[in-house]
DNA sequence: CACTGTACCTTGCAATGCAAGGTAGTGGAT
DNA sequence: ATCCACTACCTTGCATTGCAAGGTACAGTG
């Protein structure tokens, strides 16, 4: 896969999971990458920037299997900012779909 | 629309445009340019590096409207390598949209 | 002869991702 | 008891890519 690929849109893809549950970061690498590459250490800073950010703010909480586990839970200006990088996404992903099956 | 977006895609709009016939560097521009954002900064260098991985070769011809225009033609081995960067391209976009709508 | 449009190009900066490393807690194996 | 594997957090330095802003040059028009 072409690692460019990921470039912004991996972000995207960290918002739309926080969308729809809380996630510690460990877990968002785990899931992503099912999907796509994504490394800890592409996470974890990307994970700071939205926080200060204020897309999502963050709580501990006590693990059986390890250390701590640092929470994610999206704010609701994070809500309206993920639904816009979604169009966006989509919007995008569709365009350069026509241009590659374009009749020139 | 988030300018991350374009990261690695441009290369393959360019490559996906070539494949098909011979452009030249601001004709590029502007027929991308319908379909997302891409200046002449972002194009000319790209360009050089497509000419320099011997996915494209360039010849120049004279116009009655400008300077020449350098036109450039691709290679077998860019066709080769462009197939598979758009069917990477399909797999990536599938992927995140699975992943945009997972359930969890 | 200035101006507009075409067409080429470069430089410096910003954003993002990754590899490679480090730190700690838990529990099982030796 | 000690070591190892797994979980889970984190940082640093580097590479890649795109963009804005600028520059150069040719052709036609007023």
């Amino acid at each position: 896969m072409n690692p460019q690929f990921n470039k912004g849109i991996l972000e995207m893809c960290v918002l739309a999971l926080l969308a729809k549950r809380d996630f510690y970061g460990f877990e968002l690498v785990e899931t992503i990458s099912n999907y796509t590459d994504i490394s800890e250490g592409t996470i974890y800073p990307l994970l700071r920037r939205l926080t200060q950010e204020k897309y999502v703010e963050t709580y501990l909480q006590e693990s059986t299997s390890g250390p701590p586990r640092k929470y994610y839970r999206m704010t609701r200006h994070g809500k309206k900012f993920t639904q816009e990088l979604i169009q966006d996404w989509k919007n995008f992903s569709a365009n350069v779909n026509k241009l590659i099956h374009l009749e020139v």
